[in-house]
DNA sequence: TGTCTGACAGATATTGAAATCTGTCAGCGG
DNA sequence: CCGCTGACAGATTTCAATATCTGTCAGACA
């Protein structure tokens, strides 16, 4: 009755989350969780069918955090290409801020990543829609001039592929790498603005 | 008196390179390769003071006859946009050659870039001013326009790391991997081109 | 009735002893 | 001399026995 004690797939995800951070994703288990939440290992199979399909609605809750300012930033309203370079750094930032603050989940994230699961891939997929809106507003603006906005996104999103792909992050550290990020930026601003001399 | 027999660094580099072939990264010790020339292994020590720098010479070599081809497209003539993307569509297509022919040693140069050493640092610079010589050609010939060359370039072979760095390379094989690439090519000219409207 | 448990089979991970490897060097043989 | 060998110490890897984990399910319990 007591709705604390009411094992939830949220309240689950909850202990996965803590388990993973405490011991990291190579040594979490399945036992970890259920020993947690004081429950049996097999109450936790009630709620998600195999351990892989737990590890990644934990990815996809990490994700859908991180990527909410991302989405507030593509949904405001303002010149597109200090929006589009916004957004970009954005995204950097919090890359980058999660592999400080969160190394045992920035390493299940890279390990997922790696594997080019479905919950990244779908992850990416609405990041490059991001960036076709944000595309988009600045063709109607009068200030980008791109062929095909879907392509072009995409192709933004390949652009930058090292700065926010996991399997780069040892080297977002270094100090050569603002400058190289401002360099990009500027390429890839002049590539998509539309021509006015 | 036989040349045959005298134990020289090459015939050290070309067994080594037979060695990880045959065995791999992973399985290929000194003692494999001693064993291959017939000599003991303290020998090879004698000429290359430890399985680091052996590995790294061999990865050198590798390197360099890959690159041999980009060198001889930038030095080459003729209107710098359609070199541009001829020397990066050919970058792409070495790796990806590479990494179906001799995925052995692909391997060994995936764990190299990864480990960031200096050969490999020293082969990336290489490749931007490869790539720096093109844009300067450009800049010469009044086709682009460009703040920086050097950042410029560095930015471009940053903006293309989805499809010459390693870690990406199961990526390559994907169906709408060639369209992603048009796109992507397509941008970067657009960003280095001059504006004639 | 529906939720949870705990025992189970097969798969995977851990462990520690034994084997192999790396890097050094005194000394052999040409 | 000079290049090479082979034995060596310490580090690393292998391997097989042992333990733990994953995923299932019949049945307890409320």
């Amino acid at each position: 009755m007591n709705e604390a004690v009411v094992l939830t797939p949220e309240r689950i995800l909850e202990a996965t989350e803590d388990v993973l951070r405490r011991f990291g994703l190579a040594k979490a288990t399945v036992v970890d969780v259920a020993r947690a939440l004081d429950v049996s290992h097999g109450s936790v199979y009630r709620h998600f069918p195999s351990k892989a399909s737990l590890r990644d609605a934990v990815a996809k809750r990490w994700l859908d955090r991180a990527n909410e300012p991302l989405c507030k930033l593509a949904a405001s309203d303002g010149p597109a290409p200090e929006r589009l370079e916004k957004w970009l750094r954005t995204a950097f930032t919090i890359k980058q801020k999660k592999v400080c603050d969160d190394p045992e989940m920035f390493a299940t994230y890279l390990a997922l990543a790696q594997g080019a699961r479905e919950v990244v891939e779908a992850y990416k997929d609405k990041q490059v829609d991001l960036i076709a809106k944000i595309l988009s507003d600045g063709v109607a603006q009068g200030v980008f001039e791109v062929d095909n906005v879907k392509a072009t996104a995409r192709a933004v999103f390949d652009a930058t592929v090292r700065y926010h792909h996991p399997a780069h992050a040892e080297e977002w550290a270094k100090p050569e790498c603002p400058a190289r990020i401002d360099a990009l930026m500027a390429l890839l601003l002049r590539g998509v603005r539309a021509c006015k001399p």
